[in-house]
DNA sequence: TACATAGTGTTATATTATAACATTTTAAAT
DNA sequence: ATTTAAAATGTTATAATATAACACTATGTA
């Protein structure tokens, strides 16, 4: 459960624009659509994306560059997250499995040590693409 | 198991670099430390580090773009990637569990789409920083 | 030899991200 | 209400990461 916080003016726009759009979008494209709101610089973005990152309102697609709304409430804010990615038409879907992250959450390695966070992205092709 | 490549002289020079090194190295440090072999230019540099990324002699870690050799023979070349992250000391490590390999080949989705390719980064603190 | 494929060298440029600093807003705490 | 500390903002400049385009060379193979 995402813990409630209130956006700040510039948070707010980037998250709006991030959580309408169908797909992952990166920094420079997000900044492009923003500037008509007052946002004119790439570090007014960046530094709403990172608030929005650490709050787990969003998350980074790292093979991607690119940013994600959050859909999963039972996100542990932006500490586990896991995708799946097409190869093709690069359709983003966050994952939202029990099991997984059950699993993962549960992994040790072979020194006995267990990661609470972590990032996991498979790569396939979706559904349209096969 | 790695399929056989006999490597070019730039891959090799990079190859070699990256493997010696203790830590992932980023592509304009490798440029740095190979512009007394010849190499001057980064294309020289991304393009070595493409194609050994796709023979799977390096991995590409998503999260830091940095890259370090493979040592886990039973790696199915590039493919399905797992490694620890310590948020301090930033020391990689290649996870090498037949467990968690086998658990996520398996993975399902809710469409009951598998995906044979994947990468995982697990961040935690390494056993120095504890 | 002819041909295709992969690799190289080079210059220029695109894309992604942060440093540094001054100022302003926000939300407590007194 | 005033003080104060933390967070956010605005701005300019720059660093770090990665690719485009083009001419050329090496390699294997039919
Ligand atoms: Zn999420
Ligand atoms: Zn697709
Ligand atoms: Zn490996
Ligand atoms: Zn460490």
């Amino acid at each position: 459960m995402h813990k409630e916080h209130t956006l700040t003016k510039n948070q707010q726009i980037i998250f709006d624009l991030i959580d309408k759009s169908s797909e992952p979008m990166k920094a420079y494209s997000i900044l492009f659509n923003v500037q008509k709101k007052g946002i004119k610089a790439p570090l007014q973005v960046y530094r709403a994306l990172d608030k929005l990152v650490e709050i787990g309102k969003i998350h980074k697609i790292e093979s991607r560059n690119a940013f994600i709304a959050c859909h999963n409430s039972s996100c542990q804010v932006a500490k586990a997250t896991a995708f799946s990615i097409c190869e093709i038409c690069e359709k983003v879907t966050e994952i939202s499995s029990a099991g997984l992250s059950k699993y993962l959450a549960n992994f040790k390695d072979k020194d006995g040590m267990k990661y609470s966070k972590y990032n996991l992205e498979f790569f396939g092709l979706c559904k349209k693409c096969r």
